[in-house]
DNA sequence: TTATAATGTAATCTC
DNA sequence: GAGATTACATTATT
C-alpha cells in the first residue's frame, strides 16, 4: 500500500475536495479498506427513514414538548431546565440515539460529486448505480432502507446546461416528457435530471414571485403611514 | 398548448423563433406561474459570484463547439447564440429581487449590527427598531457602500444561546418547526435562523465525523505499512 | 487564520 | 406537481 493511495483516500473522503475525476479503482480500495471499520459509535439502533420516519424523527421533540398544555399557555412548557436536562438528567438516556443518519454512511457512498457537463462526457461512476435510483420498488426499498446512503450526489452543471435550461424555461416551464428527453439528450444529462431542475426552477420562481409582491404590499404600506404623518 | 409544437424547442435552432412566435395563451400560463417576464434570475440569484460572463461565454462556446466536430458529429445547428438570445437582448429589466427585510431601506432602522442575546432580551428582528442597535458607526458603511447589498449580517448568538441550541441538538438535531418556533421565541431568533443554525450544525457534525473516520482509515493503513515492514 | 453564519440550489419526502 | 425540508458546496464575516 502506498502513500499515493493514502492521499487519495485523504481526498475522497476526508476533503471530499475530489470532485472531479476519481477512478473506479479508488473507490475500490476505499471500500475495502475503510468500510468494515467505519462503522462508528451507535449501534444503528435507528438507521434510517424507514423503520423510523417522520414521527420518530422528532421522537425527541415529541418528548420535549409531552408537557406541553394547551395551545399556548405562556412558555411554560417549554423551559431550558428541561431542555437542558436539569430537571431530569435520567431522561435523555431514555431516548434512544439521536437521529444521524450520516453516522451510519459507508464512504465509499459519500462525497461525491456529479460533474455534468455536456462538454467533458464525465459521467463518473455513480451514473452506473443510476440505474438503482431509477423509479423502480427496488429504489424505494433502498430509499426506505437508508434514504442518506441513497441519495444522489449532487450534480453541477454547467453554465452552459444552466443558460439553455433558463432559455428553455423562458418559453415553457412545463416541459413534456419529450421536451424533457430531448434535452436530457441534448445536453448528456438524465431525464430524471431535467425534471428535477424545472421543478426546482418552478419553485424558485414562484418563490420570488411570492416575495415581490409582499415587498409591494410593504411598500405600499408604509408609503401610506410615512404620507399619514406627514399630515 | 398552442399549435406550436413544442418539443422542437429543444431544437435550439426554432428556439429564437419561437419566443418571437409563442402564443399569447402560452405566455398566459407562464405569467400566471409567475411572473412577469422572463426570469428573475439573472441579476437576483447571486449576489458577487454570478455576474458571469465574457469568459464564460467564450469558454462555453468553446467547448460546444468542440463536440460538434468530435464525438457528437450532429447537430451543426445548436449555436450558443441562439441560446442565449444575443441575438435579442430583450427585456430582463424586471424583478424580483429576493426578500431580504433587513435590506429594507428604512431609514431609522437598518445597517445595524444584529446581536443576538437572550439574557438582553433584545429582539433581534430588524425589523422592530425599538430594539435592535447599532454597535459601531462602522457597521453602518458597511453595507451601504459596499459591494453586496442584501447579504443578511452575521449574527452573532450569545453563549446562553449556544448552550440551549447545543442541548437540543443533543437529543434532537431534526427539530421540527414547532420547536423551531419555540426555540426562536426563547431566544428571541428568528425561526429562520434556527434553522439555520441547526443545518450548519448538522454539517459540521458530519464534518467532524468525516474526519475521524478518515483518521481510523489512516491509522490502520499506517499500522498496516509499520507491520509490515518489521516483517 | 479558523470557525461558522448565510446563500443558492440539487435532491428528497409528503401530499 | 407543489411545498417544505435536507444536504451540500460556497461565500463571506469575525
Amino acid at each position: 500500500m502506498s502513500s499515493i493511495n493514502l492521499s487519495k483516500l485523504v481526498q475522497l473522503d476526508y476533503l471530499s475536495a475530489l470532485r472531479d475525476s476519481v477512478s473506479p479503482e479508488d473507490n475500490r480500495l476505499l471500500l475495502q479498506v475503510g468500510t468494515p471499520h467505519l462503522d462508528p459509535e451507535l449501534p444503528a439502533v435507528q438507521g434510517p427513514h424507514a423503520e423510523i420516519a417522520p414521527e420518530d424523527l422528532q421522537m425527541a421533540s415529541v418528548t420535549v414538548s409531552a408537557h406541553q398544555n394547551g395551545p399556548m399557555p405562556r412558555q411554560s412548557a417549554f423551559t431550558i431546565d428541561s431542555i437542558l436536562g436539569l430537571d431530569r438528567p435520567d431522561q435523555r438516556t431514555v431516548l434512544s440515539a439521536p437521529y444521524r443518519p450520516w453516522t451510519d454512511m459507508k464512504p465509499a457512498c459519500q462525497n461525491r460529486r456529479v460533474v455534468a457537463d455536456s462538454d467533458a462526457s464525465v459521467d463518473l461512476r455513480v451514473n452506473e448505480d443510476s440505474k438503482s435510483y431509477s423509479k423502480s420498488p427496488a429504489d424505494s426499498y433502498r430509499r426506505t432502507l437508508n434514504w442518506y446512503i441513497g441519495r444522489r450526489p449532487r450534480t453541477a452543471f454547467s453554465s452552459v446546461q444552466i443558460k439553455i435550461l433558463e432559455s428553455v424555461f423562458q418559453v415553457n416551464s412545463y416541459p413534456g416528457i419529450d421536451i424533457r428527453e430531448e434535452l436530457a439528450k441534448k445536453l448528456h444529462l438524465d431525464e430524471d435530471r431535467i425534471q428535477i431542475w424545472f421543478q426546482n426552477r418552478r419553485a424558485k420562481l414562484k418563490r420570488s414571485h411570492r416575495e415581490s409582491q409582499f415587498l409591494m404590499v410593504k411598500n405600499v404600506l408604509s408609503d401610506l403611514q410615512t404620507s399619514r404623518e406627514e399630515r
